[in-house]
Order: C-alpha cells, then structure tokens, then sequence
DNA sequence: AGAATAGTGTCTCTCAGACAGTATACC
DNA sequence: GGTATACTGTCTGAGAGACACTATTCT
C-alpha cells in the first residue's frame, strides 16, 4: 500500500480524540495591581461563573495552537499582538465534564492601555480582576490552578528576563518600569540593582524625551527595535527580607 | 436547561476535533554521549523512517497527557520511573498527512543501564543515537525540530538546576556527575564550581562508600530521598571557551 | 618514583544588595 | 528652604571561573 492509499483510506474517526481547548491568561498591571482578564460564562457547563479566556481549537481557521490562542485573545481585548507566550497543556477527563479535554495554557501580557475589552459569544462580561482577588474567587473549570502556573511562570521570568516591559507602551521611565516589576513580583527591587540590570540588558534605548512631572523630570526609554526578551544569568531575589 | 440536561444533549462530534498525539524525547548519556530512543516506523504514514516515541492519547486508558507519556515510554524502554517533563505541545494542519494534529512534548531522562528497549507495535526497530547523529538524520513527520526543543531545554536546565542526576542510577561519584553535564552541555565544567555547587545544593547525601577503582577511590553519592530538583539562582557559563 | 584520578585552597571577577549621597524639579 | 522624585557612588557579599596545589591509589 503507498502512502497516498493510505491516506485515502485513513480513518480520522477510527480513535475516539478528545477535545482541544486553548485558555489564555491575559495579565495587566494597573494601578499597582496585577489583574487578569476574566470571562462571565453565559452557557453551560459553569453557566454564570468567571473563567479565563478560551475556546476550542478550530482547524478550520486556525493554522496553529499560537494561532487559537491570537484569535481568542483579539476577540476578548481586540489588542493584537501582545507577548504570548504557551505555559502547558493540561489534559483529563474530570477537567471539563463534557469529557476528556486537553487544554493548551497561554499567558499574554498587554498593556493596560491597550485594552479595549469585549466579551463576546457565549459570555456576558468580561472584567480585569486583581490576582488577589482572581485567586479567591470561585472560577470555570480547573482555571485556577491554570492561572496560577501562569502566575508562577510569570513571576519567574521577571526574576531573570526583562520579559514585563511588554506591559508598557511606547516611552516609559525606569521608574515606572520597576514599579511593574515589583507589581507583579509583591515586593520592592533595589533601585540601584534594577538600573544596572536593565540598562545593561542592551534591550532598551533613551528616547530623549523626559517625563515632565511635578517633581524631577525622567529620562524615558523604550524598547530597542527588533530585540528579543534579554535573559540574566544571574536571578533577583525571589523574597524579599 | 439545566447543567444534567445540557451535558445530557452534548455533542462532541458538533466540533470536528485534531487529532491528539504524545511524544517524547528519551534522553540518556552513554559512553560520553547524550543519546536519544529512535524507532523506526513499521507503518505509515513515514513507513521505514525514524520517529521519536509517541503515541496517540487514549481516552479510555489514560487519566491524563503525563499517563499517555509513561505508558509509551514503559512500552518502549520497560522502565517506569524516569525524570518526565513536559516541554510544549505543537499543533497545526501539516505537521501530519493524516490531518490537523496536536501533539504534547516530553522528554525524559533515563539512566543507561536501566533502559530494556523494545520497538513495541507498529515499529520494527529501536536505538539509542547520538544525538549529532539524530540531527542528521530524516526523521519523521516534525521529529527533528521536536528534538531541538528538547535538547535546548536540557541544556539550559543543565545550567541552573540538578535534573541530570536523574541520569544516574544508584550510587555515583561526583567525577561521573560531571561527565554527565558536561556531555550534555557539550563542554567542560571546572571542576571546583560543580562540586561547590552540587555539594550546596543540598540533594545529595554521601552513600559512605568509595568507588574503587584503578587510581585514587572516590567518594560515592546519593540523590537524598524525596527531594525535588534544586535551582540555582546563577548559572554555570553557557559556552565555555 | 610516576601516572592518574580525587579533592582543596584561594584569588579574581561579576553582579546583586544595601544604603548614603547628589541632582533637579516644584512649592 | 523643604520635599519629592531621579539618579549615582561605592561598599559588601555570594558564588562562578581559573588554576595551582595536595591526597590517595596503583604500577
């Protein structure tokens, strides 16, 4: 038999799949907070419950699990083209009781300002919610522990990477940029080792512009064209004394 | 409509669903190689190519993607207990003939001596390689790229943590440790860094016995039981040079 | 003694942490 | 001047890199 025979008569129903979902969680920092966008589900399962941004794989439209998790996420905050990056994929038949389901985890970072919410089919609300409060909420599925691997990955990148300037927009202040740090790490950096990291990084240049507010201006900087996340060999302290 | 009725009137074939595949990357080191599990295909589609391991997720047998993952790897290698860590999961239309598929990384760290392959169903053969030589190789459907993935987060594990004790059975020194990451890593390691770091991290424990062998015996050492992989907070240099 | 491998001493270098000190704005 | 925020200087400490030195075995 050749391949093309065996295409031909090939089966796709043969096994039995289970379903495939992608859930994004999508991270903002406002007003030194954390938040997550939440979903208020208008259909069962969980019909009235706040879950995380998702939505089944279609393999008609989308060319890639990346792809999915783009679609979804452009529906939900019409912001497109935020960092996103896939965390893990989670799959078992009590996750969803429609049956055995494989979910792929995404986390997105998008600047609060850029957010333009909509909640779209099948849902009737859509909130950024702090994490404190995500985490004590009741939420769809098994998406709490979803969020929090997101929360934990996230929180170890800021450790190591410059990966949160992507919660900023256009020319920002080290200042401001630190303060998102600390935002989402839940504790203060040294001023003095947070410039050096960052300035050393190689990914961020002067603009030239300062920020004129009521007290000394700053020098705002912004991403340097074309870089990717800048790794550190050496981590910030993950608590602080 | 209640959440009984709803499920009771759920169509899973309303969506048509990707197929959902595992695969794995089963790393070992052996004769100062990293090697990696091949089989070689017995059916189509990539009928006499080399493949990773994988298999199909089945719904009936599998509680989740880690249990799809140990069942292929038992049926492949016989052993039961490897380091599994799960990498990504890729999907898309072309990756596979037969359709859209996703499919869940692994990799899993065996230690040589513990491996019993067997090329299982559908394949007619099984080997260890090398991994420069499987990098030369055609292998089937994604599988080089897959094995990319992998080995680039071996390595950079083999830079901040202690995972690839999990290469070693039983008792070992920690001259033969070093061999390990540094074949890995695929340079050398100073050999007062290593041993301060490994003996600092507090996961291994002294057996108390020596290794005799032709020059100078050494001591031998234990993973300490039930301890989890330490991270270092600097890494070890990437490129030696 | 010589070879080979195991293991230590100790110096340098880098970079995070700590914190005081200086700079520049507004009031 | 006072206060708030921006930014720098500089010391300490941890730990990686480098490499010489010592220790223990066998031949």
């Amino acid at each position: 038999m050749t391949e093309k025979e065996f295409l031909k008569n090939y089966d796709p129903s043969a096994f039995e799949r289970p379903s495939t979902a992608v859930d994004s969680v999508i991270f903002t920092v406002y007003q030194e907070e954390l938040q997550v966008l939440l979903i208020k589900r208008d259909e069962l399962p969980f019909h009235g419950k706040w879950s995380l941004v998702g939505g089944y794989v279609n393999i008609h439209q989308d060319d890639s699990l990346d792809a999915t998790a783009l679609r979804k996420l452009e529906e939900k905050t019409g912001f497109s083209s935020p960092y996103l990056e896939q965390v893990m994929s989670i799959g078992g038949k009590e996750r969803d009781p429609r049956g055995w389901t494989i979910s792929t985890i995404y986390y997105a970072l998008i600047p609060h300002d850029a957010l333009n919410l909509n909640p779209g089919k099948g849902a009737s609300d859509a909130k950024m919610t702090s994490i404190a409060e995500a985490l004590n909420m009741e939420l769809a599925f098994d998406h709490k522990t979803v969020l929090k691997h997101c929360l934990e990955r996230l929180r170890n990148k800021a450790l190591y990477t410059t990966l949160p300037v992507h919660l900023m927009r256009g020319n920002f202040t080290l200042s401001e940029l630190q303060s998102i740090f600390e935002t989402i790490l839940g504790h203060t950096i040294q001023q003095k080792s947070f410039r050096r990291r960052m300035l050393g990084s190689e990914t961020l240049e002067e603009t030239g512009e300062m920020r004129e507010t009521t007290r000394r201006p700053a020098m705002t900087y912004r991403l340097k064209a074309g870089v990717s996340p800048h790794y550190f060999t050496r981590n910030l302290e993950s608590v602080h004394l």
